[in-house]
DNA sequence: TCCAACTACTTGCAAAATCGCACTGGTTTA
DNA sequence: TAAACCAGTGCGATTTTGCAAGTAGTTGGA
């Protein structure tokens, strides 16, 4: 990415994100919980190879998408967490799931967690990023209960069983 | 695209739409009210070539995101129109020309349609949409005044002296 | 202590996509 | 009739993707 096509914020964003892998990535860190290359590349419902997380990784780290920081459990492994800037864009996922939802041949099971934050509202996605930064940034949680992140893969899960 | 990678509708949008260019020529389309592929072409901001013009075009026409019908003055033009599958992306472009505004190098004169679509609300999408159906589905209007794409239009024509 | 399994990658290679640019063939305008 | 305009196509170079195999350090069990 040496110089960008031009200043408008769409093309910035698509220059950005505008690849097969980079938002699905974030999703499942997002959506799916999954917070290790292992666990990206094994759980992967898309199939994923090797050196394309590896690269975009390395990428949405460099582009302030995601931090990375060693498991102290573990020494090879390394915990990614999302960014605020990531954690922003839970509303266009929530748009654009539902999107895909209505005019793509989305599966029930997988339509469910989309399902849930169309129907939750924005009221609904400030409560999730809000949960997020919990969870990724550390911030202490003010709120009881399960977390909407646990009402979605709840319900993800209700639907694959 | 034989077969999809996933049911999630995530996914699926990221098939459609995720490359470099489908987005940007919608919202050419969209708000920047290009219609033929001489102003597409033209009028590009981030110089699209024409080799890849012609093939997202006929990408879009073959997934129901824009339709072309031939000009009546013109033999040889073809007219795109958004379908109302296209014009649902609305919101999705609402919401991530907000965010690439918020955390990318946009440029205040590219910026000033995010901003103000942002500043509208769901309110002003819904009457974008609106506007968008009159002008490329034919719908009649029931309101007056200008419309919400002649006033983003106009904002950023301002912003272009 | 040794070794197999696990972790996070890297490398190599072929296929596909993208790129800029020249060019084509029909249409309209002067 | 010539020049300009229109919507593309063809071509070769570069980049990206996808798959498979390999690497190097880490961990856990016998």
């Amino acid at each position: 990415m040496p110089d960008q096509r031009s200043g408008c914020p769409i093309n910035l964003s698509v220059e950005l994100l505008g690849d097969r892998w980079s938002l699905v990535i974030l999703r499942d860190v997002m959506f799916g919980a999954r917070r290790t290359y292992g666990a990206l590349l094994n759980q992967s419902d898309e199939g994923i190879s090797t050196n394309l997380l590896a690269d975009r990784l390395k990428k949405l780290v460099a582009a302030g998408m995601l931090t990375a920081t060693g498991d102290p459990d573990h020494k090879q492994k390394n915990v990614y967490s999302l960014t605020e800037k990531a954690i922003t864009l839970v509303p266009v996922f929530a748009h654009l799931g539902a999107w895909g939802r209505r005019w793509l041949p989305a599966t029930p099971q997988y339509s469910i967690r989309a399902q849930l934050l169309e129907e939750g509202g924005p009221e609904m996605w400030e409560r999730f990023m809000d949960d997020l930064r919990v969870e990724h940034l550390g911030k202490t949680s003010r709120r009881l209960g399960p977390t909407v992140a646990e009402e979605l893969q709840a319900a993800f899960d209700a639907m694959a069983r």
